[in-house]
DNA sequence: TATTAGCAGTCTTTATGAATGAGTGCTAAT
DNA sequence: ATTAGCACTCATTCATAAAGACTGCTAATA
């Protein structure tokens, strides 16, 4: 059993997985042998992918059907086989001024950038486009402030570095003044300004626990009422969107096939499962590509997903995304969305 | 040609409309004479039938089959042979407590209550949940904030009569620091509280044609500032929400028909035609019922939609929605819609 | 030894036609 | 005015056959 690619079996799962993304269909030795040129026979081609068969880079779907790549198969095309790093090509560069004209549009919020990217993505692409913006826990805030919205209803508003803006309503026990709101803000904003809110939190809760015999009333009042107000951002959830979902609809592979599309809307519906996994892609600097199954979302077995980390001066302020069927033009897209994230952090870096 | 309804013929059209709704199937003469207890026999439901469709009421897929109703036979269901005015059915009461208990989580602001509001709402009937809430252009504020982002960038923050938040992010021409952005904060709240952003947007323009000769330099800075937010917020668009949205894939019409699906996925996704409906919707005080094509949306003919209008106070905040096949059930929909946006309005009004 | 031609065999897809069945419209009887 | 009865229309279902796309294997070939 040689578990290594020679050369030729390369080059034919090479072969098999472009021309499997360009029709959908599986792909038989002949297509292979005739459209890209190797010079062998047929024959040869079939003995080779019975070997990248086992090997667990191809499948069938039946007996007498060509070849389909399976995820491991898309895996090292996409890792090895594919022109790495390419640029962009160049029927996308006009795409990609669309959204620099759009991007520059002076008043678009950083969210707002986000979502319209996605847009132009999702339609260039004809795939999903998505956009995550992780809850504020862990990004530090630049900004916060409270305004009086009734009695005891008061909105907080925070502005995180990177630009990213959210707002709650939050429900106090006891009523507040427009001038003392306003002085908490002062406070807050000069002691804890730069930190994450789970350090604040923390910060907050130490400060309680040392000051609850002197009583500076304002400060404790103050803290109170921060302590509050942050619990609701705690909780928080991230920021979820989807562009674009009807594409999916056009896909071959799933047009006949309304349980299996009925399910993939319904994951994103819920969108737990796909907000956990766009957190983990976030992680990486770099493009993440997940492939089918290597998710582990069931549902959403027969997709693939591209994303790319957006920052914005050296703040990650969430990212984007393309997904699509597995068969999704992978040597496009990822220039095409290093390209995007790119163009937002230097667009919206002030 | 007879164009009133006898009472047999209302009848009739009762019993296929009702059972349409219940089986999604053409109904025949069979069905109606036995299972409805008319005392006539198929052969005389069929001419009534032959005459309902003569009127435009019922119509024929092809010759043999069963008959559906048109857009103006549910119509006329709806509106005139529906058990109207009923009350709640039972089984909803338990979904209603749910949707009950979420709202009166203390810290809901008014469009998160909606939302969560159309979730419930669509998981009760199985049909999509629409939020919408209208730019405030013509909603009274009561409140506007402006938070320095960047030396050039301002938030300016607007809280809307019946406590609908929203923010825009604007860059200045020139530079202003916090306390100028305060103090222009103050002003306009103090002169314009209470009135609509056009009102508000008028005012300024006369004002500064006014005061363009006299220097009050502070003043007339703010209203051109104030002047430039408020432009943004002019263009602002509609708040459309849509929860849901899968279970019209379930729908066993359009199950087969991808074609036709996408078409409605892909007006959702443009949403400025749906938009606009729902903003002629939501001009009305009571429910409204938009069948099939009367929406005059060429994509959603084949769907009905119940709007109703949702009020905090006095002040109009948006609309709920459930837009599913024509052949929802209206008469346990409208009852449904018609507590639920009661219910926010009481839980939300402080 | 590595390749290839050739062929049998497998499985899907498409077409065809017959049988079934639901339901209508019309006519003549009640 | 109703109704029974019957001929007729279509959609749906099913079985069967024919075509087509591949493969895997074997034996010949370079």
């Amino acid at each position: 059993m040689e578990s290594a690619l020679d050369k030729r079996g390369r080059k034919v799962l090479q072969a098999v997985v472009h021309a499997h993304i360009l029709t959908g269909e599986p792909v038989g030795s002949r297509t292979i042998a005739r459209k890209y040129g190797l010079g062998v026979s047929p024959a040869t081609v079939r003995n080779v992918m019975a070997d990248l068969e086992e090997m667990g880079f191809l499948t069938h779907p039946h007996t007498s059907a060509g070849r389909i790549p399976t995820d491991r198969g898309f895996r090292f095309y996409v890792d090895r086989l594919m022109d790495q790093g390419r640029t962009m090509p160049y029927f996308l560069k006009g795409d990609l001024d669309q959204l620099r004209a759009l991007m520059s549009r002076r008043d678009l919020s950083a969210s707002e950038a986000l979502v319209e990217a996605s847009r132009i993505l999702s339609k260039v692409s004809n795939q999903m486009g998505l956009v995550f913006i992780p809850p504020l826990r862990s990004t530090r805030f630049r900004h916060i402030q409270f305004v009086p919205l009734g009695s005891h209803k008061v909105l907080v508003l925070i502005v995180a570095e990177g630009g990213i803006i959210q707002h709650k309503t939050v429900t106090l026990d006891e009523s507040m003044s427009t001038k003392e709101l306003e002085r908490y803000g002062q406070l807050l904003n000069s002691q804890f300004s730069g930190r994450t809110l789970v350090q604040v939190r923390q910060a907050l809760v130490e400060a309680m626990e040392h000051d609850i015999l002197e009583y500076d009333v304002l400060y404790s009042s103050a803290l109170r009422m921060a302590n509050r107000a942050l619990d609701s951002f705690e909780e928080a959830e991230a920021v979820f969107h989807v562009e674009g979902a009807s594409n999916i609809l056009s896909q071959k592979e799933f047009g006949e096939n309304v349980e299996r599309m009925k399910g993939i809307f319904k994951a994103f519906e819920e969108k737990s499962k796909v907000v956990k996994l766009l957190d983990r892609c976030i992680r990486s600097d770099d493009l993440v590509v997940i492939i089918g199954g290597e998710g582990g979302i069931e549902e959403l077995q027969d997709l693939s997903l591209v994303t790319s980390r957006c920052r914005i001066g050296d703040t990650v302020i969430g990212g984007l995304g393309i997904m699509g069927p597995k068969r999704m033009d992978y040597a496009t897209l990822l220039p095409l969305m290093r390209e995007a994230s790119q163009l937002i952090n230097v667009i919206l870096t002030v």
